[in-house]
DNA sequence: ATCTAAGATTGAACTGCGTTCATTGAGGTA
DNA sequence: TACCTCAATGAACGCAGTTCAATCTTAGAT
């Protein structure tokens, strides 16, 4: 069917979350705007509504490509990583880190984009989620070979947000005192203590 | 000096308090309109801006309460708690969970103000953050009676993130199946795995 | 190749927001 | 009472996201 027409339509797709996804990274979400976008990908405002449904959706066209950036490089640490179970949580939760240091803008994108109340989350963010999950609750599970399917379910879940909280709230007051050294040093110190005396 | 007219001023910015604070919690931040808290308040929208330099100076004054309360509800839970520095963390981080939950909306503001970049946190921020911070130092010390003193430091401020990550987390997908129960459960899960043994 | 209907493209206009400011009105003082 | 100062007012401004009637392009049928 629509060669010629779904093709510009593409393209204009792609143009626009490579404009949008430079403007998040270097001045963050809030730095989007419909006119500016348009502008600088040669078309006009309605036409950016004519292959998204609304800025939001171009966000979190964006923050899948974002997401899957942060999944491959935790696998990437992962896949360096030392045989020992708790340093390969260590390892994942600093490249965690790292990623959301280095990428600061458009890892706050993920969370600061306004879902509609009640709505489930996408799609792709409930895999990558699941992803992350897995690398989490592998190495958990040597370190915890007794604990039951439920608990280490609930662990994981745990240990994720609790590395999360860190890096946030971390991050957040990095003008405030919180160095990069001593986030990956509560990550550390946290992550050790948790796995030393498994039951 | 000015009796009358203080008085009135003061009489106004405590009305729009009450109000910014009743419309956030209902209905949350986004909901918080110069012209509805105008109407509601009685005055002219101009009005707002002789009493707060902008409406956010008037969800600082908002979140100042919320935090306020939430210190308090803490604090309670701390003096209700039993002996014993492991149980009374998991209280505490408990009672802050209670109070994310029953105040999802107020609580959710004290984060999502926007400040702007580099300036500091208002003082009553780095205050009751202080307060919070020495509710849990206090008992880690005892658990971990060998530490050195920043290490105390970074584990306190760790063990705090820990938790809000969790709470975040876990009231973010209050829908998608994580009952207040399993955050509960995590918390406490988190806790005595953490002091289990302590070095 | 031509025609035509479907739909893509356009940008001015609409809506809703925070904030400002010239004007109006009230309060305290001489 | 007269006057000056400053608070109160709400229309207007600037700036967003989004819409839509008008225009143009395209793809398929003839």
């Amino acid at each position: 069917m629509a060669t010629k027409t779904e093709l510009r339509r593409q393209e204009l797709r792609d143009k626009l979350i490579v404009i949008a996804e430079r403007t998040i990274a270097q001045n963050g979400l809030s730095a989007l705007r419909a006119r500016d976008l348009a502008k600088e990908a040669g078309c006009a405002v309605g036409a950016i509504y004519n292959v998204f449904g609304d800025l939001t959706d171009l966000t979190l066209a964006v923050n899948a490509r974002t997401f899957h950036r942060l999944g491959a490089d935790v696998a990437e640490a992962l896949a360096n990583a030392p045989e020992d179970p708790v340093e390969q949580l260590i390892v994942m939760a600093q490249a965690y880190h790292h990623f959301a240091a280095q990428n600061h803008q458009s890892w706050r994108a993920l969370f600061d984009v306004e879902r509609a109340p009640g709505e489930a989350a996408p799609d792709w963010y409930l895999q990558e989620m699941g992803r992350l999950f897995r690398y989490i609750s592998d190495p958990l599970a040597v370190v915890f070979p007794n604990r039951p399917a439920d608990e280490l379910a609930l662990l994981t879940r745990a240990l994720f947000s609790s590395v999360h909280g860190i890096v946030l709230l971390g991050l957040d007051e990095a003008s405030a005192g919180v160095s990069t050294e001593n986030i990956d040093r509560m990550i550390a110190l946290v992550l050790r203590q948790f796995a030393a005396n498994p039951k």
